[in-house]
DNA sequence: TGCGAAATGTAGCAATGGCTACGGATCATG
DNA sequence: CATGATCCGTAGCCATTGCTACATTTCGCA
């Protein structure tokens, strides 16, 4: 035998990577979300929306500074780059459109909302635009 | 103002926790899998599947058997047990049918594949008996 | 103005999932 | 049956995301 076991198609690309990703899109699009509503994020404010501790929140919020997505000082609020909100319009988005694809496919509106949050970050460029053509149609 | 942010839905059950869980899921049903196609499963045998070092493999292997989703021996073929087994025949077919309502929604094979496999953990029983209407109609 | 409450930051711990390096076990094959 | 290749385990490192406990900064209100 050649190769006994396939690797998976393009699978897996580092569990640990991609999981630090999806934490930075939750957190731009939750930043943005919170200025809408509010008119500033604080870092409560994101600890309390993701139901974490205010010291997580604070250690994301540094980190993803350094990525140049989120901006702030010491013990003020927390404010989108550009590339930040460049990217946090992409993902909400994304999410809205696939909200509204699951509550169009007849998903109730309380377990759509549930779902599209942990679908939304592995919905890639093909499936994004089958379910615009759906809901379309 | 009484609450200043709304938490989320029923949001975000612990990151960590549910990543865990992914983890737990992807594993047992990749060994059912590698059971079916060579006939045993070794560590060596999900290294290459999940594209990680073997030691990744074997200690998460440790921990599911904690869990008792898996059994093993030192050196020997990794096992599902009846949990495990269970477990997996569910995130198998959930997979299933995950795999099938895309490609009816119209997403190429490999992209089909690749999005499957990082949207079925997120399919909650309301979404998934909702893309069963879908497929059977 | 100044004090106490609320918001943030820092220190340090645990669990999970990556890795390399190294050593021991198993197994084919000469 | 011995030995080299392959498989697997262990040690020990790092990053990420949780936490509690404690320190510090801000800010509103008396």
């Amino acid at each position: 035998m050649e190769e006994k076991v396939k690797a998976r198609s393009v699978p897996f690309s580092q569990t640990r990577t991609r999981h630090a990703s999806e934490t930075a899109e939750d957190y731009v699009e939750a930043v943005m979300e919170l200025v809408e509503e509010l008119g500033e994020c604080r870092v409560l404010d994101l600890a309390r929306y993701f139901n974490v501790s205010h010291v997580t929140v604070s250690r994301i919020v540094k980190r993803l500074q350094d990525e140049q997505l989120l901006y702030s000082q010491p013990y003020k609020p927390v404010e989108l780059t550009a590339k930040g909100a460049k990217l946090a319009k992409r993902v909400k988005e994304r999410h809205a459109i696939v909200l509204a694809f699951l509550i169009e496919l007849g998903v109730d509106k309380a377990n759509a909302e549930i779902d599209s949050e942990g679908i939304e970050h592995h919905v890639g460029t093909k499936t994004l635009a089958a379910m615009k053509r759906f809901l379309e149609q």
